[in-house]
DNA sequence: CTGCTTTTATGATTCAGGTCATATTCTCCC
DNA sequence: GGGAGAATATGACCTGAATCATAAAAGCAG
């Protein structure tokens, strides 16, 4: 995360977006980058039958959309507002200068994007690969590990629907639903009041 | 791609790899830069039951391996020679030097993952959601346009075996070949002396 | 509290892609 | 040029996740 008031101070226009409000569609060009300051944004893309595919969830602090503004490329999916959300908005012009200027943020942007590649490495293979208990595993796993940094069994609440378990996943909420049933059987999940922990 | 002058000059070294030659496995700490000299390099996991899935294959003046160095995280993949090969290894200490000291040469790395960071995001929304057509077309027109460059219908050669798009796709050999015969009759593709041309 | 929406749950059925077996064609190297 | 291994090809069958239908529980607004 970038501090907010270098952001800020390089012109950075904080915008609020209600739950369900659009931020960019894939395709489009990338013109800014985003910060979250509050509440909750996914990546998402639909493909023709309209199932959806979630990319990633972004809350307080992480930042989304960098890679087409610094490949150059249009945006490979699309960025809703899970909840009500205020993001941080800056130009890519305002975005790129202050990269230069500031090598330390840099760098942080790159291990951003190492990061996430690392995770995207880690969910193409197991979801290529993988049957449905494994990959729901995987994702738990990941999420509690690098996003959410939680230790101990069972220590890891999932704030997720079984829906968005299966976007992510890119399985069905039927499949998910039972997976993790089966998961619950074999011990590696808990469920209390139908909510996961892992 | 990093001028080769400048990474011998911080002390990378020319190494040559045999076809088949493993450089680092996954779960292993990332130590090194590498950025293929000539012949070609895989990155691939396998998963329990030993089908291989390939994260990615690096030719002439790509690097590889970089994410793990940056965000300070094991591989998430092996790398392995799918020819003979050479490479130039840069210690990450040495590699951390060149792009603190060398700026544009950071941009560029930057930008590289962002590409990279592209392509996956496409591959994973696409393998978890498409039907094998669809999968193999997308990384077809992906290879087409963002990595050789290629204008015009038919006009990419396509030099992977049926096995490696199945490896690249997370599909199998016999659903690769079944659905390129039915590409082929779609007009998506030729098949000429079973070569791919998209 | 009540009605409405969202989420979770579960059974029955279908079917696409995996699996298995076997064949043919290429490639390439001695 | 001939033989071995790799790559492509094809048919038959099977299986597990998707699909479809329907219900029940939980959450929530008024």
């Amino acid at each position: 995360m970038i501090d907010e008031n270098l952001l800020l101070d390089f012109g950075a226009k904080k915008i609020s977006f209600s739950k369900g409000d659009q931020l960019f569609r894939e395709g489009e060009s990338a013109l800014n980058f985003y910060q979250v300051v509050s509440g909750e944004i996914k990546m998402n893309n639909y493909n023709e039958d309209g199932k959806e595919f979630i990319q990633g969830i972004f809350a307080m602090g992480q930042s989304f959309g960098e890679p087409p503004l610094l490949a150059n490329v249009k945006y490979p999916a699309n960025a809703e507002a899970i909840s009500d959300a205020e993001v941080l908005q800056l130009s890519k012009e305002n975005f790129l200068k202050l990269l230069t200027s500031n090598p330390a943020v840099h760098l942080k942007i790159t291990e951003t994007l190492a990061k996430r590649l690392f995770y995207k490495a880690i969910m193409v293979s197991e979801i290529s690969s993988q049957e449905p208990e494994h990959r729901i595993l995987r994702i738990l796993d990941y999420l509690k590990k690098y996003v959410h940094k939680v230790e101990g069994k069972f220590a890891y609440r999932v704030d997720l629907t079984r829906q968005q378990l299966a976007d992510l996943t890119g399985l069905r909420v039927e499949t998910v639903i039972r997976a993790t049933k089966s998961l619950e059987k074999k011990g590696e999940v808990q469920i209390k009041k139908r909510k996961l922990y892992r």
